[in-house]
DNA sequence: TACGCGTGGGG
DNA sequence: TCCCCAAGCGT
């Protein structure tokens, strides 16, 4: 097997000496950025512990920090330890949730804590592979706990990450819809190379894309890395090409979903149907979201027609 | 791989 | 107003 000779920047030896080389130029600044400017947030004080940077992550899968701070605050004050969350009625969960939405992340954090009182003897695992074991931790996640909670060495790539890379390093506004093999293996190549650097080069980079090179309106005034930024050094082109996928609009059986949940979450007793029949006039499409809660597993029908959060 | 899955705030 | 966005996951 001989190296490829398609040109000298596309060979893999070359590709990872530039990462080397950009690594160097970027971590030091992003640190010491972050050093100064890190939000002083709940889950990033040491008495969070693994659990509540785990709760931490849950939350705020699609959900922003200022919605999730009162609610995170609520479920470490009534659930401290996982065995305590896992002791409770999955609807527990679901109700305490409240509306940070994407209800079913309550039912998978709840599932993991259960998975890890049984199989953890009731400590968040430290292990990746363990953490990705986990409901509702996928590769993002497993990662960050990792990271966050233990001072491992993960690329930990969210969409934050992946904006400041897709900008300072590759040049273009915006990353693909969807995380790519080329992002990952540049966030490998990008990983410093010692154990807590690389943690904390995590927790910068994405508070670099949360705080300064957001989606709108990017500061890099603000930016501690705007000298060497690609996309900045380019003239900051518009992203071109086909449009970038939203999400589905309003209107749709997820908004009825959430009327009918709210409608149980706020009762302590079983509603009946035609509680339920209130929130939506269109009866095929109530139909169809109700029988989704159910067989997601987030309402619990009972016999004459009532229903509820679930109790197992 | 592309899609479905909540909710609310800001430009 | 409307549209876009917010630390993804599971199928």
């Amino acid at each position: 097997m001989t190296a490829p000779t398609k040109s000298p920047h596309s060979s893999p030896a070359r590709a990872d000496a530039v990462a080397d080389a950009l690594g160097a130029d970027l971590h030091s600044p992003v640190i010491d950025w972050f050093d100064d400017h890190a939000r002083d947030l709940p889950w990033r004080r040491p008495e969070a512990g693994a659990w509540g940077v785990m709760v931490s992550e849950f939350m705020l899968q699609q959900t922003p920090v200022s919605r999730v701070l009162p609610v995170y605050e609520q479920w470490l004050a009534r659930w401290p330890r996982p065995a305590d969350l896992a002791a409770e009625a999955p609807g527990e969960a679901v109700r305490a949730w409240g509306r940070l939405g994407y209800p079913r992340r309550a039912l998978r954090l709840h599932g993991a804590a259960v998975a890890i009182t049984e199989r953890h003897g009731g400590g968040v695992p430290s292990d990746h592979a363990h953490l990705l074991a986990l409901p509702g931790i996928g590769e993002y996640t497993a990662a960050a706990v990792a990271s966050f909670a233990y001072g491992q060495r993960h690329a930990v790539l969210d969409t934050n990450v992946r904006r400041v890379f897709a900008r300072a390093v590759t040049g273009v506004q915006y990353p693909p819809n969807a995380t790519t093999a080329a992002e990952r293996k540049l966030a490998r190549a990008l990983l410093p190379d010692d154990e807590p650097t690389a943690a904390r080069w995590a927790a910068a980079s994405m508070e670099l894309g949360a705080l300064v090179c957001t989606a709108r309106n990017e500061t890099c005034v603000r930016c501690p890395i705007a000298a060497q930024c690609a996309w900045r050094l380019a003239g900051k082109p518009e992203h071109d090409g086909p449009p970038r996928r939203g999400q589905t609009y309003a209107g749709t059986d997820r908004q009825v979903r959430g009327k009918l949940l709210a409608v149980l979450r706020d009762a302590h007793a079983p509603v009946p149907q035609t509680a339920l029949d209130r929130v939506w006039h269109e009866p095929v499409q109530r139909a169809r979201a109700l029988d989704g809660l159910v067989s997601d597993g987030l309402v619990e029908p009972l016999p004459d027609g009532l229903y509820r959060l679930p109790l197992s």
